[in-house]
Order: C-alpha cells, then sequence, then structure tokens
DNA sequence: AAACCAATCAACCGCATGAAA
DNA sequence: ATTTCATGCGGTTGATTGGTT
C-alpha cells in the first residue's frame, strides 16, 4: 500500500484558514466531537485534508487553549521539562495546561534556545557592523545561512544530554502500561491509600492499571529507576496554575480543587518521599542522571 | 518610503506507532 | 504474522510582522 496522497494533490485548500473554515469546523466538533479526522473534512464541508483539520483544530480552535505570552513559571516549566525529556513537545505540553507541543515547540525553537544559548556566553554578545543588531544565533556560525536547521548544532553544545528517566506516556491510545512498569510501595494521598494497581497521574485522577487513560501526554516519572539518587520536589517541577479536571474524575469541592491544582506536585512527592526515596536534596541541575536508563516510551533496548 | 533583515508562528511534511482487519 | 488505516509527533518551511537602515 501506498502513502495516501497529500491534501494538495487532492487539490484541497492550504494555507491559512480562513474564518468561514475555522467556523465550520468548530462547529462541526461542538456537535460531533473530536475523532475519525479522516472523514471529518467531508463531513463538516470543508475542502480540507483531515490532518489540516486536527492540527488546526489542536493547535489553535480548542476552547481550552491559552491566549497570551508564556509566563515565567511556564518557562522555567519549559526548561526543565526540555532539560528532563529533550524535544518531548508533546509531553512538555502535557504539563502546560492549555498550551500546545506546537507552541512550545516554536516557544523553544525562537526564544528559549536562543536564551539558553546566550547565557552563559555573555561575551559573545557581539554587535554585527552591517545591522547594528545583536548578532543572532546563526550569525555566530558564519558559514551557515541563516535558518532553523542550522542552529540545531549550536544548540546542542550548548544543551545539557537529556536526563533519561523512567518516564511512560498516556495517551487516549494506550491501552495498558508496559508490563515492566512495577509500581512503587503503596503511597497515600490526600484521599487515602492507592491500591497497587493504580498510578498517579496529575489532575487529581487515577488509573487503573487495566484501563485506557484519556490523560493525553501525561507522564509518569518511575522513582523506582532512581536508584539511590537524590531528588526533590523540584524534579517534579511545580504544576501550573489552572489544570483542566478529567471529566471522568469525582467532582472536586474547593478545597480539593485546589488539591487537585497541586496534585501533580502531591502525587509525585509521595512517589518520591516513599521509603525507597527519602532523601531530599540536590537540585534538578546538580543530579547525575547518566546512570539511569531511558523508558520513555520504549522499552530497554 | 523602500529595502532589508530577523523574529515569530501557523501550517505542512514525512515518519512512527498502534489498532483493526 | 502481515497489511492497512488512522492518528500523533517532531522537524521544517514559509508567510507575516516589526524594527532598522
Amino acid at each position: 500500500m501506498g502513502r495516501r496522497p497529500c491534501c494538495s494533490k487532492l487539490g484541497l485548500n492550504r494555507g491559512a484558514w480562513t474564518n468561514l473554515e475555522d467556523k465550520i469546523l468548530t462547529a462541526y466538533i461542538k456537535v460531533h466531537g473530536e475523532g475519525d479526522w479522516y472523514n471529518l473534512p467531508k463531513l463538516a464541508g470543508l475542502n480540507r485534508c483531515g490532518k489540516s483539520c486536527r492540527l488546526r483544530w489542536v493547535n489553535y480552535l480548542r476552547p481550552d487553549i491559552k491566549r497570551g505570552s508564556i509566563s515565567q513559571d511556564e518557562e522555567d516549566l519549559i526548561i526543565k521539562m526540555h532539560k528532563l525529556l529533550g524535544n518531548r513537545w508533546s509531553i512538555i505540553a502535557g504539563r502546560l495546561p492549555g498550551r500546545t507541543d506546537n507552541e512550545i515547540k516554536n516557544y523553544w525553537n525562537t526564544t528559549l534556545r536562543k536564551k539558553l544559548s546566550e547565557a552563559p556566553n555573555r561575551n559573545n554578545d557581539s554587535i554585527n557592523p552591517k545591522t547594528k543588531r545583536k548578532r543572532s544565533i546563526p550569525a555566530l556560525e558564519p558559514n551557515n545561512k541563516v535558518n532553523n536547521s542550522n542552529t540545531k548544532n549550536i544548540v546542542k553544545s550548548h544543551t545539557v544530554e537529556p536526563i533519561k528517566t523512567k518516564a511512560f506516556r498516556f495517551t487516549s491510545r494506550v491501552q495498558k502500561l508496559p508490563a515492566l512498569f512495577q509500581f512503587p510501595t503503596p503511597c497515600t494521598d490526600k484521599w487515602g491509600q492507592f491500591s497497587e494497581k493504580e498510578f498517579i497521574l496529575n489532575h487529581g485522577s487515577t488509573m487503573d492499571k487495566d484501563q485506557t487513560s484519556q490523560e493525553s501526554g501525561d507522564l509518569i516519572i518511575d522513582s523506582c529507576y532512581c536508584k539511590g539518587q537524590q531528588i526533590n520536589e523540584d524534579l517534579m517541577i511545580k504544576a501550573p496554575s489552572t489544570t483542566t479536571h478529567d471529566a471522568n474524575s469525582p467532582s472536586l469541592d474547593d478545597h480539593d480543587q485546589h488539591v487537585s491544582e497541586n496534585n501533580w506536585i502531591m502525587a509525585s512527592s509521595n512517589i518520591i518521599n516513599n521509603d525507597h526515596f527519602s532523601n531530599i536534596g540536590d537540585e534538578l541541575g546538580e543530579l547525575d542522571f547518566k546512570s539511569l536508563e531511558c523508558f520513555l516510551d520504549l522499552d530497554k533496548e
């Protein structure tokens, strides 16, 4: 079977979306919900490919998209998560309610990448004699043309190798946890003790080992694999200020809602603070994770 | 005012993945 | 076990915007 021809070959619309297209897509999804992207354009009456519709919805039209610039807290979170996970934009975005992977990726490539690469090299803040402007990153590499891909190598040299830890991403398509995942000793939260079959997710929900999670891009970091490493709560990073709650989760009162917003920290801390890992102290950046193995959606190689 | 350049970000592309057949 | 289908992800592109000369 060959690849299905892309939208340009099917004579479909490409490029910027019009207001009308946005309205049609939004209205259709409001009635029929997300999914079946392949058939959606036909059913909704859009002359677009499904992929394009999905992207438009996910990155722009979704009602829970947070507008406005990235806050300092969010930026810190992105930096820490990137250090931890590398270019796992969807997972990073999963920690930032209302932000999309595309947005995070763009923010990294345009703002943070530059910031981080300049930070240790303040002496390199030279001025381009022609433009009288501060040199951008690509200009630091005179042999390279200015484009995103050429900045890759530059950034590489400034970026710490991503910390490898055991983490799993949960998407709506994930049905079962990898067999090798073993939950640490039973831990508790505000609501009592979790069974050993449950895994703590953020947003205050739990997940049965055998059930599907609707949490997209959710992440569990398994402290079992942080053998003897000292980890403090900074590793688990501050929860973003707003949190969308899983519709399937029990409703929460005001107090519990607050608890829920911080559940990611609490739940993670409960893991980290269990009997195996009571040593608290180091900052994230000082941790030696080199001995850890990468289990990000992968089994051992 | 025009030209140039850098920055930004929406959108596209190809590939990987997993479910279903 | 293999193939097909549908979706998601990350890298890249290109249009637009804004600042400078």
